[in-house]
DNA sequence: TAATATAGTGTATAAAGTACACTAAGATAT
DNA sequence: ATATCTTAGTGTACTTTATACACTATATTA
């Protein structure tokens, strides 16, 4: 794999673990490496930190530059530094990761030579990935399902209306378990960041199913309450 | 403050938040620096990561240095990498926070000339600290903070053996509020991670209460098991 | 032996989580 | 029109966990 490849002493990178959920499967953001090491390989969106912009900034810049994404709230992580985990020189890569909707409408579109082609991808059954990018998707797996499990950051990758039935897919698909319906209805309509619409799907071929949206001020009210410890 | 400091283009850096309890002040370590820039200044433990040594062991490395201590098992927590962070140049840190117990005995020793002394501070009323050191420690605080209403890490924060009273002082001092005797001592002997001892408190002017210690073995097993969502 | 200071204990109530199975409604085929 | 299919939608009893609250026990010292 190492060619005639330039070498670098120290470098930051940045690397994007974003997940999306289509209605039915929880996908992953990837893109296909038009450039040595690892030229051709699947990868996560990712790449070196100007000297100039910040890890935030470095991290919104390359997820637009790679993938076409935009105005994506992203969470730092954890950070990589194993001494070999980049062939070219010592690379520490901070890992961001972010939830999506994914309407089928917005495009992935690459806007850099370092970039084949940006893709989304099922997380089971991923392929292998450059570098040590698995890991680093391993450990953003479960950052986020952990997370899942005491901030409703499932709405992120619902449309913006939904069925209840949706949302305990994408639990059931994330937690990888089957939950029971009458409790999980209770427990998110108790939460009070639900808002009932008026208007039901179209085009099922049975009862259909009420729509649902997330109230977004609610939600905030909700889980800024830091956890306490009881009295 | 900026004299004629070496420029460097960009460089890791490791600090870590290292918290202790004494009975009944929750301390913090720091050093005073002795090295431009804020040479005198009180600090985090930090510095820079070497060419060939990982993340995590540069940690290890820089905190024996600095102050000493060996075998601390420190936890990545937050990596801070705005621009202007440091004046000599571009540097990305990597925090680190740990809990340890102090006792007494174990004495703060530097071997690094970068270090002036490295002493116990308590977490109220710091002092203003070089670099962005005030905000890493926040951060470190806070996530130290969320991280006991779900795993009981005061433990490593205890003596050997301990007393249900000075348990319960260490969780009020970190949450910041008064616990109802009863019901705390309920939910932790509930636990069933407490072994109590054949021994009490010695020359205190008051009945004297039973020692407990901590079942490191129940303990792992108690909290590997990842929070579920229920069924 | 009285005073003082902290250790140690129980019970009733409220809230949250869990287990479990049937009816309702829309679409489609006959 | 009616029977069939498929998913939506609902309630209750039980268990577990959290909360509120005040007195007795024991060691030390005056």
């Amino acid at each position: 794999m190492e060619t005639n490849l330039v070498k670098f002493d120290s470098v930051f990178s940045i690397d994007c673990v974003i997940f999306g959920f289509d209605g039915s499967e929880l996908k992953i953001l990837l893109i296909e490496r038009n450039e040595e090491p690892f030229k051709d390989w699947y990868a996560l969106p990712g790449y070196f930190v100007e000297q100039d912009e910040s890890l935030d900034d470095a991290a919104e810049r390359i997820l637009y530059e790679f993938t076409g994404l935009r105005d994506i709230y992203m969470e730092q992580f954890h950070t990589f530094g194993e001494v070999d985990r980049h062939p070219q020189g010592r690379v520490i890569t901070v890992a961001y990761y972010a939830t999506i909707r994914l309407n089928g409408q917005k495009d992935l579109e690459s806007v850099s030579p370092i970039v084949k082609k940006a893709f989304w991808h099922p997380v089971n059954k991923l392929p292998k990935l450059a570098f040590d990018h698995t890991r680093i998707f391993t450990t953003g797996f479960l950052r986020m399902r952990r997370k899942i499990t005491y901030q409703p950051i499932a709405f992120e990758l619902l449309p913006e209306k939904f069925t209840l039935t949706q949302l305990q897919n994408l639990y059931e698909v994330i937690l990888d378990k089957k939950l029971d319906k009458r409790n999980f209805r209770k427990k998110m309509l108790n939460y009070g960041i639900l808002k009932e619409l008026n208007e039901k799907q179209k085009g099922v071929s049975y009862r259909a199913a009420t729509y649902y949206k997330f109230d977004r001020r609610k939600y905030v009210k909700l889980f800024q309450k830091e956890l306490s410890f009881g009295k």
